[in-house]
DNA sequence: ATAAATCGGACTCTTTTGGTCCTATATTTG
DNA sequence: CAAATATAGGACCAAAAGAGTCCGATTTAT
């Protein structure tokens, strides 16, 4: 039920982990899966996944490893789930030509599209450089209780 | 993959008919089902859950059926959720207390919890009243693309 | 050559989701 | 009262998705 899979938590970690790790330049599978007890035959898959879009340079052989292909203020979450994960859409009703697949009389599709690109705005907004607490997150909404204030978040850890 | 249940998609559906049909003060599980090729005894369960939550209201018996337990306006989509699948988390790895349950060094808990944050808070202020088209939707961000302006999503169906 | 890494398909196991079945209970109507 | 038709809800099953493993191939530094 709306839940980001374990694979795009692991691919955000290892990125996290790449970015704040920099002084050496290439890291492993292994390395970076061990210290969070993530299993590195399926933290390479992902790893794998990221590079083939460019997310993560990788080279092979006995000291290859990963490192970031682009700087983190360049790297989003949408990107991060596609790559893993495929095409982002948060509805199963909604085709990627934007027909409904499921029922003649679709009455939710047009909420959901908006919801869903609602969503992939938040998502798109969220980078890395973020995630490592080096930009503000700059999320601003109206509020049902104060509709006439922005709600702002910040990327400032919360309680 | 961050994705709305069929369930949650069918309490939908059910939730707008009865908005837009309510000259017929109680429908059946079955008769709300029916036209869009919803299994029948599936909508009932889903209805069942919703009237626990006071979304809608049920009455058993031979003329039985559902209506809508509050106005449309008082109906959000987090409630709907929440009615049909139990509580709302977009990540795996945060608690109800805040604690991460998988890793020792969590690294990814304090942006998510931001991402969760805000999906909720979009979530629930879409109310049925904007899906039925009876209320501007009302969700204001900044954008990558122009950090200085609003996005301004409406309610007005996409092409 | 060997060791250690990525690459990537195939496969398995587990969990979640979608859906069915069945029994019990309530309520209207004849 | 009895029959018909609804909701209530637990148990159950099948299909799909998610998480993770295995293995053979290739690359590259030593």
């Amino acid at each position: 039920m709306l839940k980001l899979s374990k694979k795009v938590d692991y691919g955000l970690i290892a990125l996290i982990h790449l970015a704040q790790n920099s002084e050496q330049p290439s890291w492993s599978a292994r390395e970076i899966a061990q210290p969070y007890n993530i299993p590195a035959q399926l933290m390479a898959k992902i790893l794998q996944k990221m590079a083939r879009s460019g997310i993560v340079n990788s080279h092979q052989g006995i000291h290859g490893g990963y490192a970031l292909g682009r700087q983190p203020d360049l790297i989003n979450v949408v990107e991060v789930i596609e790559s893993i994960e495929g095409p982002f859409s948060i509805t199963n009703c909604i085709s990627e030509t934007g027909y409904c697949l499921q029922f003649d009389k679709c009455t939710i599709k047009s909420p959901l599209h908006l919801l869903n690109d609602a969503v992939h705005l938040i998502l798109k907004q969220l980078t890395l450089s973020q995630m490592i607490g080096q930009g503000m997150v700059k999320l601003q909404f109206n509020s049902d209780d104060n509709p006439n204030d922005l709600v702002t978040f910040s990327s400032i850890p919360i309680a």
